[in-house]
DNA sequence: ATCTTTCTGAAAATCGTTTTCAATATCTTC
DNA sequence: GAAGATATTGAAAACGATTTTCAGAAAGAT
């Protein structure tokens, strides 16, 4: 819930301003747990606040990044995505190659081994990605 | 070694030509075992053939990608990049977040582990990409 | 050798992202 | 609460990587 906080704290701490516009690109954000696109938030924003630009809703949207709020990600299909970061949990990705479905999920044993072979080459892990991409539950049955 | 009968069996499977251009390019392609762009292959290209257009690399590139030869990897930096690929070997990458050294791996375990979440999602897993980002044995150290 | 079809290279178009700029809003400071 | 300084906004232009277009050239079939 202090997310709203952690951005403002950010901004002042910055000198930078905390505006109506990222208000509320911070609330919509936050509201949904998805994956969002700036284009993807920029039109559902856009339904209730026509006057609000893109440029604006991407600039927020690397602000998140820059604080931590958000994540930015890629999933191969052309389009930045940025994600909900919570705190120090970290996490990779199932994506559904048909229906774009996207879960995440956590697995300490590979988090392990990841680790085991960046020693192996003798390198320092800043930090990684993980993503299996296939068909869903859903789009894996015939009909 | 026979990845040039390959790509030769496909093109003529698809009606398509083979050409000097597409020849040179896998020819190329083959020789280092680099991760290439678009942009680095038509660079390197062109210091020995100066009539190549970027337009072609590219497409032929994309026809590897196509034919199994190649796959196109995005590490992050805005660019798509072809590497060869070795018939059904999988592997994954260590990237180097400081001088860009990119390092392959395979680990067998962690490919099961993969399995495991994907089934336990009920996912049908297709492909995936694990990549590790840090910093390499060299930039490690001070100086 | 001729004909049909694909290919090539240069330039233009496209797509997502980023920057520019004049008008506007926010945050001081009085 | 008004004035001044500074950052922000939204529209449009710029940008960089990738893709497409198109007329001339090359490859493969006849």
């Amino acid at each position: 819930m202090d997310r709203v906080k952690l951005f403002n704290d950010f901004l002042s701490q910055k000198g930078l301003k905390s505006t109506s516009q990222r208000k509320l690109i911070l609330e919509t954000f936050l509201e949904s747990a998805s994956h969002y696109s700036t284009e993807e938030l920029y039109l559902k924003l856009r339904k209730e606040h026509p006057r609000i630009g893109y440029a604006t809703v991407h600039r927020t949207l690397k602000l998140f990044a820059e604080c931590g709020i958000a994540a930015e990600r890629n999933f191969g299909d052309g389009q930045t995505r940025f994600e909900s970061v919570h705190a120090d949990e970290h996490h990779d990705h199932l994506v559904c190659t048909k229906c774009g479905l996207i879960i995440e999920f956590e697995d300490q044993k590979i988090e392990e081994l990841q680790k085991l072979v960046a020693s192996q080459h003798n390198f320092k892990i800043e930090n990684h990605r993980l993503e299996l991409y296939g068909l869903c539950k859903h789009c894996r049955s015939p009909k």
